[in-house]
RNA sequence: CGGGGAGUAGCGCAGUUGGUAGCGCACAUGGUUUGGGACCAUGGGGUCGCAGGUUCGAGUCCUGUCUCCCCGACCA
């Protein structure tokens, strides 16, 4: 391709209020502009890293018999009521009426309509297990979209969906899934972590996400350096901790605390660690408040605290907490200032694992501006149950060898989930089986965002002067650099090693301009193999290459190109398995 | 949804007490250049986000509204 018949418009200056690197480069490079908040026009160099993408996916999918087809977007919000997603999804569902006042949504995933298709079409255990697969743009009505592509409400992905007749085929549909992942996530050039990871509203059981470290992640992994265990942090658990009750407990006393109720506040100004204050929480579950305890430090995992069921309560709700005004109607006091402790009503208690055998705490007094001291959990508070209900903390032990944890934001990727009947019994999707039963299909789902491996791929190969693309996803292999194009003797070795050169989709930056524009902007594209032509070097029949990531720069002879490239492109090609 | 910030040329920005709307880059034409974002000359490009209001006069003051960015969001 030829730089001036094609539009690549590369920018100068950083973008206006844009702060994450990748965000900022998909803009400068030209791949990406902005619509509205969340949506995105892709221009032609951003959309054939998108392809190159799509094409690895495929290629991947393929692999393990995946079958492609092509969903609606548009479906009906009864489809999502069946199965109580239209709730599940809420204000993030985008909905919309057609003309005769029909209730329609754009589906944010696919597993209704692919489910409801299945039903139809699928009556036999001899059709199983089958894998359908799509690429294709997704809608989110995302409350804060964030980063470009990154979080993004418009967005395209590969999803795929197992069908099988008992769990034990569903594992091996499972891991096929989780290898061809592998495999593509590795020909795009990022290192990832798998791991344990909540299936929230998607599925029933287990599910397990592929992650990319990243600072501008949206997402969060607890792991262990020690023994290796990981997890998303709101499923990741505590190890044991002994040392709760080191000190002598000390009497309970109330004590003024003229400040803001928050943990830091308060923390600051009795100047006693975050977690040595114990935050209680209130919520309702089902009509019953229940007062929740975590130490300071920890953050309440509703993951965990949604999978918690109460003795001797019958509800068919979940956890919600307290607004503001229900806290002060029962307890007299604000947000802040309370605590199970010294109580006169009688409210049941959820306190989180890590609180154990704590001693000599703070925490509220149930009195505006005062707050308890010398809190022992054992000896004050009446524990109805305890559990694991926390966001895993820096410094905390690993629940397998007790070394510390660590929390590192990360970038999601892919997301493969254990379906089991969840879709399959609502929406009746059954086979027939050996002994003519009827039985309800086991499903799996599975989910890879094209844009966002683009993004990460971006932020983990990028230097001060642009991109560095792996060679796989690269929008093109090779640059062909002529420092003047006036020159007839560069000219005519630039053309002639452009054609020689065909196989590899060189992009030939053929403009009349200076050679330092040239090298910025083959620089910020990030083209892997770059050949420049000059004066100097031609004077010795010589063209000279470069390797983005500056770990190649030589001068080969013109009639030599070629096979320097193919070297080159062949060292660089990933070797992922 | 709560808080903060911003909308002026394609991009990045300036615009004082209210008094002819500017700069750099980009773009067009001509010329000189050509190994790390060249130079000279000339030129085109704006309902100052939108709608009201105050005023002889509004980019500037007031009201409303839209859009975008950042932080936070059942975490006491």
């Amino acid at each position: 391709m030829k730089w001036t018949e094609n539009f690549l418009p590369t920018l100068k200056e950083h973008p206006k209020n844009i702060e994450i690197p990748s965000h900022a480069l998909s803009i400068r490079v030209g791949l990406i502009r902005q619509s509205i908040s969340g949506v995105h026009t892709y221009l032609p160099l951003g959309w054939k890293i998108c392809l190159n993408i799509i094409n690895i996916i495929r290629e991947e999918m393929n692999n393990i018999g995946a079958q492609e087809i092509l969903l609606p977007a548009l479906s009906t919000a009864e489809l999502w009521a069946k199965t109580g997603r239209l709730a599940g999804w809420g204000a993030e569902i985008f909905r919309l009426k057609d003309r005769g006042n029909r209730e329609l949504c754009l589906s944010p995933t696919h597993e209704e309509p692919i489910t409801e298709f299945v039903s139809k079409e699928i009556r036999s255990y001899k059709e199983l297990p089958c894998i359908f697969y799509q690429i294709q743009t997704k809608f989110r009505d995302e409350p804060r979209p964030r980063g470009g592509v990154l979080r993004a409400r418009e967005f395209i992905m590969k999803d795929s969906y197992s069908f099988d007749i008992d769990e034990t085929s569903f594992m091996e549909s499972y891991v096929k899934h989780r290898t061809a992942y592998e495999k593509i996530l590795t020909r795009c050039g990022l290192s990832y972590k798998i791991v344990d990871a909540s299936s929230g509203l998607m599925g029933s059981g287990k599910s397990e996400e592929f992650m990319v470290s990243s600072p501008y992640g949206e997402d969060a992994i607890v792991t262990c350096k020690n023994c290796g265990y990981s997890a998303n942090k709101e499923t990741g658990k505590i190890g044991e901790i002994t040392n709760n009750a080191k000190e002598q407990s000390s009497e309970l006393e109330k004590i003024s605390t003229p400040v803001k109720g928050t943990v830091d506040e308060i923390s600051k100004f009795l100047n006693v660690p975050t977690d040595k204050l114990m935050k209680s929480i209130l919520y309702f579950y089902g009509s019953e408040p229940i007062f929740v305890l975590l130490r300071g430090n920890h953050e309440i995992s509703m993951d965990k605290l949604n999978k918690i069921k109460i003795a001797n309560i019958e509800t068919n709700g979940s956890f919600r907490i307290a607004a503001p005004n229900e806290v002060k109607n029962l307890l007299n006091a604000d947000v802040g200032y309370i605590s199970p402790v010294n109580l006169s009503k009688s409210i049941k208690v959820l306190a989180a694992n890590s609180l154990k055998n704590s001693n000599n705490l703070v925490t509220g007094a149930n009195e505006n501006l005062y707050h308890f001291t010398g809190v022992d959990i054992e000896r004050d508070i009446q524990v109805t149950q305890w559990a694991d209900i926390e966001i895993p903390d820096n410094g905390d032990p690993c629940p397998k060898c007790n070394k510390e944890l660590n929390l590192e934001p990360v970038i999601e990727l892919g997301h493969i989930f254990d379906l089991g009947e969840k879709y399959s019994t609502p929406l009746g999707a059954n086979v027939l089986d050996q002994n003519g039963q009827k039985k309800s299909i086991y499903m799996g789902s599975y989910g890879i965002g094209v844009e966002r491996i683009m993004a990460a791929a971006i932020e983990t190969h990028n230097d001060s002067e642009g991109i560095i693309w792996p060679m796989e996803i690269a929008p093109f292999k090779v640059i062909i650099i002529p420092l003047n194009i006036s020159i007839p003797d560069i000219k005519a070795t630039a053309e002639k090693i452009y054609s020689e050169l065909s196989n590899f989709d060189p992009l030939f930056d053929n403009r009349d301009v200076s050679a330092g524009v040239k090298f910025k902007d083959a620089n910020l594209i990030g083209i892997p193999i770059q050949i420049i032509i000059g004066e100097n070097s031609l004077k010795t029949n010589e063209v000279e290459i470069k390797t983005r990531d500056k770990k190649i720069n030589t001068k080969v002879n013109k009639e030599l190109v070629l096979e320097t490239i193919q070297k080159i492109y062949k060292e660089n090609q990933t070797k992922g398995y």
